[in-house]
DNA sequence: ATTATACCCCGGTTCTCCACTGGGGTTTGC
DNA sequence: GCAAACCCCAGTGGAGAACCGGGGTATAAT
C-alpha cells in the first residue's frame, strides 16, 4: 500500500533534474545526493535503474553527469515508480489460491492498483516543479 | 503499492462467515482455514486481530467459532483492510528528508493512497459475496 | 600522454518485516 | 471431567529494502 523510500529518492532525482534539462547541463550524483540527503551510493543505483529505462541520459568521464531524457513534461510519475518498483514485466502477480472468492479478491486488488496508478499518470514530473513553486510563492507571500 | 497476503486471508475468511451471518450459526477456524487454503494458526491471529477491531465476535469453548459483527452490507473491505494493515493510527507517515520537492512528493503519495482507499470503501463483503455468485452463474452457462 | 573526474558493474551486509509455527493457557458444551 | 474450541505470547526462516565498497572504464582538461 505504501510506496517506497526508493520511488520518493527517484523523483526527488528527476526533480532536480528537470530545470536543467533546457540548459542541456549535466547533473552530478553528489550535487543531487547533497541537495536532496540522499545516500550517493544508492543514488547511483537507482540513477542506472532510471537509465537503463531510457529516462534519463548519463554522460561519462571528468565534468559528466545526468540530463533528463526528455522533457519533463513528458514523463509521468508513473514512468518512473513503474520502472523503479520494477512492477512491469510480470504478467502473473503470485495467487494466494484459486478458490472463487480469492478470484474476486483479487479482481478488486487490480482495481485498487489501478486507482493508484491512475494518479500517477496525471502527474509529470513539470507538474511537481511547478506545484514546489506555487507552495513557495506562497511562503513568500506570507514572509511579505 | 500491493495489498499483502496478510489483507486477502482475512478478507476471504470474512467471506466465509458472510452467508452464515443470518443464521448466527458460528464457524471454526478450522473450517474457513481448510476451505481456503489459509494456514490455520496463521488465521487465528487475523481473526483475533478483527475480534479486537470489533468486526467479528467469537464464541469461546466446544462448538464455538466466529461469526460477523454486524451485517455483510455494513461491513466495507476498507474496514478490513485498514485494521489488518494497521494503518490507522500513525499519524506520523515517516519521512525520509524535508526539502520542498519531498514535500510535493508526500502530497502526491497522500493522493494516490486516497485513491486507493476510495476503491476499497466502495466495497462492501455482501458485494463480493454477489460478484462471486455473478461469476459462478456464468460458469454455470458455459456448462450448459 | 597523463591525470583527475565521474559514471559503471557487481557483490556483500545489515535490518526489518511478513508469513508462519509452537507451546502453553482458558472457556464452554456435552 | 474432558474434549473442543478460542486465547495469548513468543520465536523462526526467508525475502527484500536500504546501503556500502572495491575495482573498472570512459572522458575532459591540462
Amino acid at each position: 500500500m505504501d510506496l517506497s523510500a526508493k520511488s520518493e529518492y527517484a523523483l526527488l532525482a528527476l526533480l532536480e533534474l528537470s530545470p536543467h534539462y533546457a540548459s542541456g547541463e549535466p547533473l552530478q550524483i553528489r550535487q543531487i545526493a547533497s541537495q536532496q540527503s540522499i545516500p550517493d551510493r544508492y543514488l547511483e543505483q537507482l540513477l542506472a535503474t532510471l537509465r537503463r529505462a531510457g529516462l534519463v541520459k548519463s554522460q561519462r568521464g571528468a565534468r559528466g553527469g545526468y540530463i533528463l531524457a526528455r522533457d519533463p513534461w513528458k514523463i509521468t510519475l508513473y514512468d518512473v515508480v513503474s520502472c523503479i518498483e520494477g512492477f512491469e514485466p510480470q504478467a502473473d502477480p503470485p495467487q494466494v489460491s484459486d478458490t472463487p472468492e480469492a478470484l474476486v479478491i483479487q479482481d478488486v486488488w487490480g482495481e485498487v492498483r489501478q486507482a493508484a496508478e491512475g494518479v500517477l499518470q496525471r502527474y509529470t514530473l513539470q507538474d511537481l516543479v511547478e506545484k514546489r513553486n506555487a507552495k513557495q510563492q506562497i511562503d513568500i507571500m506570507y514572509y511579505i
